[in-house]
DNA sequence: GCAAAAGTGTTTCCACTACACCCATGG
DNA sequence: CCATGGGTGTAGTGGAAACACTTTTGC
């Protein structure tokens, strides 16, 4: 998060009032999250998330979004708000008020483009994560215990696949997100089951071993089993 | 929520952003959900949640229960954040984001105070509320549909009962949440299989029929089931 | 043939469902 | 003895876990 701009020709942004961005993605069946290094304000020279402040006429999550946007180029991730993180201490110097937003994203799928108050931008292992500003390792700390709950309830783990994938690359989320091993034939069982998948008819390629089937998302069951609730445990 | 002071008298509070809690409990097997009549500000007069400002010296959390407590007398009761509502429209004239909380009580435990901003609080069957200031009631929808999902997979149910409850008490705190029948044999097995509940070897009382046992809800072996993840569907 | 991953089969067990049924108590 | 809720029993079903096994492909 950058340092408030007081520069009057910039919109109008709302005090004490940010925004933070909690980017994750799988690279080699291990979850990643997306860190900046600011190159400006309070923060200047460390690694926290990709934060900003909220302009006094757009919602939240457009802020959440925008701000995505301006460091990775990318606006159409999966973005869902988290919550607000409100302690008095967890800005130097004034009082902010966080709300975070986590995102689900194809690290493989775009380039990114550091520009404005972020100088890089890096992935990093979850669990080899240094030392963030301010309260932003506890955020993402929050933000994975939410995952692991949210990934058995709802078929988040497609948000960071590519749109064709095999069951191997799908159980792979899984593992890294819940951080344990899954027995494969159950977790093939299970999950065809569940009619969420659309067989593409079509195969792997280029893999020295046997080619996979490709499968994709199919969006239109699983929003009626939304309506209805269902389990996705393993 | 009340009209922003600006009596400077008063400590200095966040501007746009505010704190609305949704306080919940269960009267005659019915959810029912407190509302506040405003006596002033943009909201006089008219129904809405149990809202208020923001210190800058105060987590969001204690501006949460002090603002419950100031109005209902409680400070004790179960509050958790929900998530923050931020579109720019949502409060009129001013631009404002407020953060939801949500909390869980028993109506019959205490008496409501209504003082500062409220004139009048009164618990209303949240399948029959009139229509809320501002977007309370999608906060109140909201949040409904999040406790559905919450009581399935956390044993929340037990902060809307006394210490000690029989099992049908239990059983139609989880109906009037979701909203369905359950089997009462099912329900029994299915809950005491958990451990979460110590018989208190009593019996109840007063009742014109065969007397229940009653139970209390088992902290200690919450406290380990959450480590290991489990499993709260009905 | 070997390695590596794809994919199938099978057995065991446990949990959930849907009931039928009996028990205790007050009126 | 009846109504009301408390509480137990049980047959049937389906899914989950564990693990052995076969198949396909590139090298």
């Amino acid at each position: 998060m950058d340092k408030k701009s007081n520069d009057s020709s910039k919109p109008h942004m709302i005090e004490a009032l940010s925004v933070d961005n909690v980017v994750l993605g799988i690279e080699n069946g291990r979850l990643m999250v997306l860190t900046a290094k600011y190159n400006a304000g309070l923060a200047q020279g460390q690694w926290g998330l990709l934060g900003g402040w909220v302009s006094y006429d757009e919602p939240i999550d457009n802020a959440a979004k925008r701000i995505l946007k301006m460091i990775t180029g990318v606006d159409d991730m999966y973005l869902e708000q988290f919550r607000a993180f409100g302690d008095v201490q967890r800005y130097p110097a004034e009082r902010v008020v966080t709300i975070a937003y986590y995102a689900l994203v194809r690290p493989d799928l775009y380039k990114m483009m550091p520009g404005g108050t972020a100088s890089h931008v890096e992935w990093r292992d979850v669990h080899k994560l240094p030392t963030l500003i301010y309260d932003h390792s506890s955020i993402v700390k929050a933000v994975l215990s939410h995952l692991k709950n949210k990934i058995r309830h709802e078929p988040i783990g497609f948000n960071l696949l590519p749109e064709k994938f095999t069951l191997l690359q799908l159980q792979e989320v899984y593992e890294a997100i819940l951080d344990v091993k899954l027995d494969k034939p159950n977790f093939r069982r299970k999950i065809l089951k569940m009619n969420l998948l659309i067989d593409c008819e079509e195969k792997q390629k280029g893999v020295m071993h046997r080619a996979a089937s490709l499968y994709r998302f199919d969006m239109v069951v699983y929003q009626k089993l939304c309506e209805h609730g269902f389990n996705f445990e393993f």
